[in-house]
DNA sequence: CGCGGTGTTGAAGGCATTCAATTGTTGTGG
DNA sequence: CCACAACAATTGAATGCCTTCAACACCGCG
């Protein structure tokens, strides 16, 4: 039932998926799987190819089945801004719209399950259960892009790198637990590039570099290898991320 | 059929309400109407006060029927972002959760059609246009937000004060058009002080107030009083606001 | 081994902030 | 009607945080 069987066997049956219950799919009943079963196309891109374009038509939307995605806007002089972030299940793309308002790039290796978009959008209309959980989805994501507007707006250097450290310790899964309590050391892989980081939080590389040092120094993180860390303390990383015990 | 002929006598009839159609109550049937008529409850809010706050529990949804919103997030320090305006015919309020994420505050005076949120959710279960209508209203937000997230990141202050004043003066209503192309002169208020359209754009009071400045300086705008705008050129303002022509 | 890509560190400069003072506006009561 | 207080907005000077520019270290790979 794990990524490995599915990936060995059964890779386009939506029974086996190993994303389908918290993907916008598990709003169906196994016999209106066999709608999607019909008009789904399994589709893997290597890191740093484009998925969605702004110029081209956006012809069709995706369940991720597994990987990062980053969903950047680029100003006409070449600035950059990664306006979200994507890690399965997530669903990628825009229902009901011409255009994607953004590019949608490979962080990582990604897995992704496509649909056409006629034919999404029509399931939509059929199944409201469906629309409704892409919808729950919408509002999540619609959450997140708020908080991050406070990021952009209002944190330091120092509590943008922090918070943004949290937000993958928290999305990812918690490798290894030294402590007795769980929450008290996490380890989380990044799966971004210095360059990603920075245009995530508005900064440039080299200040990104530079907080990760004063993290370290502060022993707030350890940097395992460039993509790896570890926290020691949540709730430190969470003060110097600017969050106070009650919103964590 | 104007929002004064409303106010003067059919106040809660949907059926006369000024922002039906644009609103998402648009999407029900005449007779549909009948079921919000029941339930809704119309409420005037004065400028400053707080119409939804993080700390209560979140009993009603609304449409804005006239005047401005803004959402806030504040840290636990004071910093403050505001995470959205919102205008009439905007839908207010957050579906599908016990509490919303930010407080909403009247900036200028509000007229709100409120809604118990237990029946409105009921409602949404029982119309799908109704949901369907309020989820293509939220992917809007999200974009709104997405393009804010790049303004926040990677503009300038200038380019910042300049962004917020095209969202504006594309929101408005143009009220005055000298020029033979409508587009050419536009003139907006400005319904927001210094201090929110610096928790708009991450700024202080002092810069937003000096870029104005600027703008004037360089006949980009012409400050009619702090409150009232006029843009000789949107292409200019557009150009200030580091939008090429091809974005616009 | 050398090369390109990625990441770190240092020094100098610039843009926005901070602190402070002044002006303008609004509404209230004498 | 005007004086006054309270608030909103502007302007100036100095500081500081982040950026910019530059050099170097690290790593995988042909």
């Amino acid at each position: 039932m794990d990524d490995r069987y599915v990936a060995g066997g059964l890779i386009s049956r939506c029974e086996h998926c190993a994303v389908r219950n918290g993907a916008v799919c598990g709003a169906l009943k196994p016999d209106e799987i066999e709608h999607l079963n019909r008009i789904v196309r399994r589709r893997t891109v290597k890191p740093g190819e484009t998925i969605l374009s702004d110029e081209e038509p956006a012809d069709f939307l995706a369940n991720i089945v597994s990987g990062v995605i980053k969903l950047t806007k680029t100003l006409s002089d070449g600035r950059q801004q990664i306006v979200g972030l994507q890690f399965a299940p997530d669903f990628l793309g825009r229902a009901y719209g011409a255009s994607h308002r953004y590019f949608a790039e490979a962080a990582t290796e990604v897995e992704l399950c496509c649909f056409p978009r006629a034919e999404f959008e029509k399931l939509l209309v059929i199944y409201p259960d469906l629309e409704h959980r892409l919808f729950e989805r919408t509002l999540r994501e619609l959450d997140a892009a708020r908080e991050w507007m406070v990021l952009l707006g209002r944190k330091t250097a120092e509590e943008k790198v922090a918070s943004f450290m949290v937000m993958l310790a928290r999305r990812s899964a918690i490798i290894g637990c030294g402590g007795k309590d769980p929450q008290d050391v996490a380890r989380f892989m990044m799966p971004l590039t210095r360059a990603d980081i920075a245009d995530c939080l508005g900064l440039t590389i080299e200040t990104v570099s530079r907080q990760i040092t004063r993290l370290k120094v502060q022993s707030v993180v350890r940097v395992l290898d460039s993509r790896s860390f570890l926290v020691p303390s949540m709730d430190r990383l969470c003060a110097a991320a600017g969050l106070d015990s009650t919103e964590i």
